[in-house]
DNA sequence: CTTTCTGCAAAAGGTTTGCAGTTAG
DNA sequence: CTAACTGCAAACCTTTTGCAGAAAG
């Protein structure tokens, strides 16, 4: 609830209007525990009985992500809302394989780590993308 | 060349045709200096006067990177090919946004570190993608 | 010769574009 | 009021499927 509240403000304070669509786009994403594609963003809100375009998903997607309110999750097509500040260095993604359990952390010193090692390689890190799957704690149990 | 003679005999060795069709494929893969996609391959032959259909260019590629010949880079929508054995840890890609310049590199230590801190999160990784976007260092000296 | 592989046609998703109408501020 | 946003229709691109014919070993 806070968490869409600030997203609010980041759109006001940029110029960009509060409108009804972007509020129910940063609900579900919100709520949701799980990377989500534009259609499952359309599909979770048809149940809710509120229709919106994909096309008009899409974009409001596309101005999260320049905003930096979610990330795109590249290997499940899917997006997230993102859950850390800008400070702490690139954002690394966990998914469960097994119920889709979602996570978002930063390392600062692994991130630098990573620069330096591609320097090394004659190469200048401007963006990064790390994605991990695997089992989260709880179905790591259920499969010993 | 030796590279693709490499991957042949992983072919064979696991009971799978060496076709033209796959060696069409393994050849652009080569020669490529960047991830290209499976149109990307299409046209690519099509200048060579040769034609495959689409459809076998994505079921060769999805035999590729079910044999570690290639792999595939979700934020580019792209295949390369793969240029590392087994042994070293997880796979990372550095992409130059200026040139399209492409490598790919293992560190093992930065790999297990990484584990660590996900396994400090109650998250046990068993697949990794790491993909930077950045300058090469040719690129770099062009734009002081 | 037989199993594997390829080509073709078609369908199913996903994503983008242009324009007319609506709405936030 | 007016600039920004949304909905609609359509196009476009990517990816998948089923089946019949071709080719590798």
């Amino acid at each position: 609830m806070s968490q869409i509240h600030g997203a609010l403000q980041v759109l006001r304070s940029r110029g960009y209007r509060v409108t009804e669509p972007r509020k129910h786009v940063l609900k579900v994403l919100a709520e949701a525990q799980r990377p989500v594609s534009p259609y499952d963003i359309q599909k979770i809100l048809e149940g809710n009985g509120e229709h919106l375009n994909h096309v008009t998903i899409y974009r409001i997607l596309d101005l999260f992500c320049l905003l930096n309110l979610t990330h795109r999750v590249s290997s499940l097509g899917g997006f997230v809302k993102c859950t850390l500040g800008e400070e702490a260095g690139c954002h690394r993604f966990l998914m469960c394989r097994q119920c889709g359990a979602f996570q978002e952390f930063a390392d600062k010193a692994l991130c630098d780590e990573e620069k330096e090692i591609a320097q090394d390689l004659g190469f200048y890190t401007e963006q990064h993308l790390a994605e991990s799957v695997g089992l989260c704690s709880n179905c790591k149990e259920g499969k010993p």
